[in-house]
Order: structure tokens, then C-alpha cells, then sequence
RNA sequence: GAGGUAGUAGCUCAGUAGGUUAGAGCGUUGGAUUGUGGUUCCAAAGGUCGAGGGUUCGAGACCCUUUUACCUCCCCA
């Protein structure tokens, strides 16, 4: 039969896993210097924790794990009714009741609320994982890809905000990727536009249009308000809102934020919102590093589609490479109020680690050096050398220089080939003559030079790369 | 969930209006070269043309079904 693995499902490569590793511990060692602590959890949780958290959509996207022991005399009956309830669409627990993790900000909460008497708040956790949806696969998108993120509950400051958007603005300065923007808005400052304009109760379907403003357009935007049942004088109203972004300079947050505060000035939400972002701009600004060559703007356009967010929202992209966002996050409020904890707010921001990989493949910025790991190999041309080799193996290891033997004693030819194959950077040759010398024969891969050194110079030659 | 495009050697693909025995490049293996890779030359192996059915004297090609991949929409990272 043919291989083939499912779909929406990919291998990575030794030349890929190191890569995506280093994209992963460069975020990994940011977090870190924030003050943010690892947290892993299980693959799977229980269907009933993710039901119902991420909108109509996001059910049916959800992996559903079928029970084991179906086919158990006493379990057939329930079983045969559960089916039928599942071909109405519903879900049932005698089929069912386990699922694969959908995104790690839920089973965050649910593992906030479990442990919350062993916690100290406000509490700090990053999580890199993997996380699993049934959606279509396309360009870019795949049914088991890594989330990355960062969060902190059990504080309201305007302070976990600025470090947030600082952790961005500082991986992405490690990772060196060019034209970085760091766009930040306010749910607040939607949800003033809606009440404003007199539709409080269409915010989603506000934020939802307008969040394709650059991808449709403004007349796409206008169509799809229609769509969604405004009339024309909303529909004016959002049009101003809108403008307000294109009239103001980029990077000119103070005449934006003051356009803004006039235009919805009939909205204390809005104008919390504001200031709000006032606040942390300018917690920013004092622990933003000036190395730092990424834009952070205020954009009033951005909206993202969670709408458990309520408070900051902030999307990351990058004007160097034709992709969408490859970040992004907000504050929700009482996010584990679904699990029975009340009033716990939290910040967070994500990492969409398989589009940084593209941009970095595509801008040719992964380090060189991530090749191969392996410094050298001895190629096995002389049976009687065997010994001598094994014990500079143990030296070389010994001194953190990751050596290999060629195993089978093929024909020089090959093992050259393997070599060079496999991008190792130097070959250590003992034949007849070596042996008796006591000597190695080093040669350089990329240059073809060779010479001949003792043990101890071999290795402090490699010791400095 | 809706739509579009495609499936030929390990990989990337060619195969003209249906017509003998389905090709190329790369890779693999062997040899030139039993102590030298990345360059060169020679040779070989490798295919139920995704699967099933149909039209035809004859199908890789045309039709239907099915499956898989890619792309777009919805939604999202």
C-alpha cells in the first residue's frame, strides 16, 4: 500500500525541526525574560469543556475523539441512540465525550480554575503546542499546527499590555524579521462606535465587516453592513469611524486618538477605551528598547473576530512579505467565568509560528548555521583504527562536539558522499598511515583543505566554530 | 459546509487530433576510480499512468463514479 499521512497533517523534516526550534526557542526565551512560566496540557480534553466556547463555527471544527468499547454488549443500545442524535447534529457522551485540544486559551482557563488554590495571581503562562481543527486545508492553514502564546490572569493593568506588546516587538527583533507592525485598538472603541451610531446590539456584526476592511475593501465593508440588516445612517456613521484611520498619518497615534475621542464622544465606554490605549502607549514608550526597529499604531480598523475580547486587541504583521497577521491577542474579561471563577481578567497574545516560518523562509533569515548538527564524522577505512576512533569519539564528545562514525565500512567514495550529503563541515580520515602516526587527517568540507592534527588540536580547532 | 484545478518512475514534469513496446531531468544503484565528496563520463534498475466502471477495433488521453492533493469562499492561525 501507499504511505500517506492525513490530511491538513505534515512531517517535519530534521532540516525543518530545527528551524521551527529555533523559531519556538527564540519566543520560548522572551517569554521567559518576561516573567512568564511553562505550562503544558493534555492533548485531549473533555468534549463538554470545549463545547460551546468558540462560536457555532468552532464546534463543528472540533477533532470529536468516538469512545472505545462501543461495541460492548451493554454499551450498543446507548450507543445506537447517541448515533442517532449525532446524525441530528447533536452531540452525545455515549459516543463521545472526549475531544483534541481546539486553541490553548480554554484549556488555559480550564486549568486556571482547577488549580486556582495553588496559583499565585496575577498569574504568568506562556504555552507552545499543538493544537487541532477539522477546517478545509489550504495555503497556510492545516488541520494540526502550533499555537504559541502568552497570557497573564488576575490583572487588570494597563502594564501586562506594554510587556505584551514588548515581547512581540523583542522576538521579532531577535528573529530579525524586517517592516514589523504591531497595530493596536480597542473593543471598547468598537463597542462606542456601535452604541454611537445606535446598533449596541450589532457589535459582532460590526467588528466581523470590519474586520475585512483590508482584504474587501470599504465598499465591501459597506455591502456586507447591509448584509448584516444596518441602514444607510449606520452605516454613514461607521464610514466616518473609518476615515478617521486613512486621514491621520500612521504613525501620528495623538491626532488619531484625538479624532476618535471627538467623534464618539457620546460614549463613556469609548472614551475608556481611548484612554486606555493612551495608558498603555505611553507604559510603552518607557519600556520599549530603542534597538527595537518594529512600528507599534494605533489602528481603528482592526477589530479581529474572537468576541470574547473586551478590552485592548493587537495584531502583528509584517509590510516585507504578502501574508496576514502572524500575531495576535487582546484582553478578555471573565474568561473563567465559564468554568465558575468569577471575575478574573486576563491579557494575552499568540504567535502563529507556521506563517513566521514562512515569512523567515521566504526572507531567507533562518541562521545558517541551524544546517547540520553533527561537526564530524570518521569515515571507516581501516578496520584496525576502530578502537583508536571510538576513543576520540568519547574525547570530542566529552568537549560538546557532537562526532559520528560512519558505522559500515563502505567504500571511501560513499562515505564521502554521505558526508557531504548529510552537510557535515569536517571528515576525519585514519587509514594505514594515520594510525601509525597517531595523527588525523582533518579535512574541511567547504574549502577541500586537509591536514593532519593530534586529538587535542583537532579539538580545539573544532571548539572554535 | 460550498465551489474550482489537478493526480503519469522516489521527486519535478512531458506525453501533441484517442493508434505499436509510456519518456526526460534530478535522485538511486553499479562502473570509470579498492585513500577522497560537491564537477565529469558510461550503464542499469525503477511505472497495474490514483482506484473502479463506461465509450471504442484500440484509452495515460474521452465520459461517469470514487479517492487524494492543491487553490478559493465561509471561518480562522
Amino acid at each position: 500500500m501507499k504511505p500517506s499521512i492525513p490530511q491538513g497533517t505534515r512531517d517535519f523534516s530534521p532540516a525543518d525541526v530545527r528551524r521551527r526550534q529555533y523559531i519556538l526557542q527564540t519566543i520560548r526565551n522572551v517569554f521567559e525574560l518576561y516573567g512568564y512560566q511553562p505550562l503544558e496540557t493534555p492533548s485531549m480534553e473533555n468534549l463538554s469543556t470545549l463545547m460551546g466556547k468558540y462560536g457555532d463555527e468552532g464546534d463543528r471544527l472540533i477533532f470529536k475523539i468516538l469512545n472505545n468499547g462501543l461495541n460492548d454488549p451493554k454499551n450498543t443500545e446507548k450507543a445506537r441512540t447517541a448515533f442517532e442524535r449525532v446524525l441530528d447534529g447533536k452531540n452525545d457522551p455515549n459516543l463521545t465525550e472526549r475531544a483534541l485540544r481546539y486553541d490553548l486559551t480554554i484549556p488555559f482557563a480550564r486549568y486556571v480554575v482547577m488549580h486556582q488554590n495553588e496559583l499565585a495571581f496575577p498569574f504568568r503562562r506562556y504555552q507552545m503546542q499543538p493544537v487541532w481543527r477539522a477546517d478545509r486545508p489550504q495555503k497556510g492553514r492545516y488541520r494540526e499546527f502550533w499555537q504559541c502564546d502568552a497570557d497573564v490572569v488576575g490583572s487588570n493593568s494597563l502594564v501586562n499590555e506594554a510587556e505584551l506588546l514588548g515581547i512581540y516587538r523583542e522576538a521579532f527583533h531577535r528573529l530579525q524579521v524586517p517592516g514589523i507592525q504591531v497595530k493596536i485598538n480597542s473593543r471598547k472603541v468598537l463597542a462606542g462606535l456601535a452604541e454611537c451610531c445606535g446598533a449596541a446590539g450589532s457589535l459582532t456584526d460590526i467588528t466581523v465587516a470590519i474586520d475585512k476592511l483590508d482584504k474587501i475593501g470599504l465598499d465591501g465593508v459597506q455591502k456586507e453592513l447591509v448584509q448584516r440588516g444596518l441602514d444607510e445612517e449606520k452605516i454613514g456613521y461607521i464610514t466616518r469611524f473609518l476615515s478617521i484611520q486613512s486621514e491621520h498619518e500612521a504613525r501620528a497615534h495623538e491626532g488619531r486618538l484625538d479624532a476618535m475621542a471627538q467623534l464618539l464622544a457620546g460614549s463613556e465606554t469609548a472614551q475608556l477605551g481611548i484612554a486606555e490605549l493612551r495608558q498603555t502607549l505611553a507604559y510603552h514608550d518607557q519600556l520599549s528598547n530603542a534597538s527595537w526597529t518594529s512600528d507599534i499604531m494605533v489602528d481603528f480598523t482592526l477589530a479581529r473576530g474572537l468576541n470574547y475580547y473586551t478590552g485592548l486587541i493587537v495584531e502583528v504583521a509584517t509590510s516585507a512579505v504578502k501574508m496576514g497577521s502572524i500575531g495576535g491577542g487582546g484582553r478578555y474579561d471573565d474568561l473563567t467565568g465559564l468554568f465558575g471563577l468569577k471575575g478574573l481578567s486576563g491579557v494575552g497574545i499568540s504567535f502563529g509560528v507556521d506563517r513566521i516560518y514562512d515569512v523567515l523562509e521566504e526572507l531567507g533569515l533562518f541562521p545558517a548555521q541551524l544546517a547540520s548538527g553533527t561537526r564530524i564524522i570518521f569515515v571507516n577505512i581501516e578496520p584496525r583504527a576502530t578502537p583508536i576512533l571510538f576513543g576520540y569519539l568519547n574525547e570530542l564528545r566529552a568537549a560538546g562536539i557532537a562526532a559520528e562514525l560512519y558505522a559500515d565500512s563502505a567504500k571511501f567514495d560513499k562515505q564521502m558522499k554521505y558526508a557531504d550529503k548529510r552537510n557535515i563541515p569536517f571528515v576525519g580520515i585514519v587509514g594505514a598511515s594515520e594510525l601509525e602516526e597517531g595523527m588525523i587527517n582533518l579535512k574541511d568540507m567547504a574549502s577541500g583543505e586537509q591536514r593532519k592534527l593530534a586529538i587535542g588540536d583537532l579539538i580545539a580547532t573544532l571548539a572554535t566554530p
